[in-house]
DNA sequence: AACTAGTCCAACCGCTGTCAA
DNA sequence: TTTGACAGCGGTTGGACTAGT
């Protein structure tokens, strides 16, 4: 048998909540906590709701700490990078963002920061011409890029995710074949040395963040699948996973934009970086952003766009 | 002033993984 | 081992508000 049924669903309120309601909630979780049960707490706080809506209510509008307004340009970006990464996780988003609640991005990004992305794409279509790279690499293209521009370290000095769960929105974009740009530089292999070479010539001051895939034992039977450790310094086995495909972005005072990306299997080494410099913004990037925009609740997780049998994929958002 | 359309956001709904009985 | 409640999450909804006509 299981447990006890929740709550009587028939005489719970539904609805706003009052301001009586509130400073019920309020009090008790202060007075007691909640006991690490949300089902039980609104009967003992003489509340007649759902312990969910009380959980709800007390994390999105009670909860210490809350911060309600505008979100800020950095805010944006973090929210922006983020989504470009891991998708609609809004509460790993959220855990980025000290004060905000899942809640509040979501419902940002739904009515705001998206229509302002496509708003900037139409722009940039009519007015921007990519400028000039003055690398001596290829120069590829990569979502979001332009909106790391500027973008300070966003990290929480004690902010942790030890792990998350696969990162497989972001594959698609990044790594689609029909990308012209990313095709034109396809024939890049990056290897776990080539990183290692990239992360002496570019060592992490502070945090870093990485996304990506690799593990062998995962639904693509190139074993690609995601992973994002994140701390101060790059784990071995980290390292040990790279290959094939990487991209970086850092971001500080001096953003280096950083792509690696290749064919797999046969291929020679060629260790190849490509920098883009602080200040770039291609009309392409954000075509990207659009289009992950319009796709992004269809190709979350979907490892089948990505050709099995040619790439293993390695993002890296690494920040200095 | 009245109506309509668009925007915002709090709250609900339903799903999933976890865990207690 | 099975069953079903719980906690947490993302998607969606609907009412309040605002801007435009």
């Amino acid at each position: 048998m299981g447990r006890a049924p929740c709550c009587d669903k028939a005489n719970v309120k539904k609805g706003p909540w009052s301001t009586e309601e509130d400073s019920k909630l309020k009090d008790y979780i202060e007075k007691y906590g909640t006991g690490g049960n949300w089902i039980a707490l609104p009967q003992k706080a003489g509340l007649k709701r759902c312990g969910k809506s009380c959980r709800l209510r007390w994390l999105n509008y009670l909860r210490p700490n809350i911060k309600h307004g505008d979100f800020t340009d950095e805010e944006d970006r973090v929210i922006c990078s983020l989504f470009s990464s891991i998708g609609s996780r809004w509460s790993i988003i959220a855990a980025q963002l000290p004060g905000r609640t899942d809640n509040d991005i979501k419902n940002y990004w739904n009515t705001k920061l998206k229509k302002k992305l496509m708003g900037m794409t139409m722009t940039s279509q009519s007015q921007r011409k990519p400028p000039p790279f003055p690398s001596t690499h290829h120069t590829p293209s990569f979502p979001l890029a332009s909106l790391y521009k500027e973008c300070p370290t966003y990290y929480p000095p004690t902010g942790s995710f030890a792990a998350f769960e696969p990162m497989s929105s972001v594959q698609p974009l990044l790594l689609n074949n029909d990308n012209p740009t990313l095709a034109a530089n396809s024939s890049f292999v990056h290897t776990p040395e080539s990183l290692v070479s990239y992360m002496q010539y570019y060592p992490a001051k502070e945090n870093f963040i990485m996304f990506g895939s690799g593990e062998p034992s995962c639904s693509s039977s190139d074993g690609s699948s995601s992973h994002i450790s994140y701390g101060r310094e790059m784990k071995q086995e980290d390292m040990s996973n790279i290959q094939g495909f990487g991209a970086s972005v850092g971001y500080g005072e001096d953003l280096k934009f950083m792509l690696c990306h290749g064919t797999n299997t046969g291929g020679e080494d060629v260790n190849q970086w490509t920098e883009k410099p602080s200040g770039c913004s291609f009309d392409k990037d954000l075509e990207d952003v659009k289009r992950l925009i319009n796709s992004s609740s269809n190709n979350c997780c979907n490892d089948n766009i990505i050709d099995e049998n040619k790439t293993q994929e390695k993002v890296m958002y690494y920040y200095y």
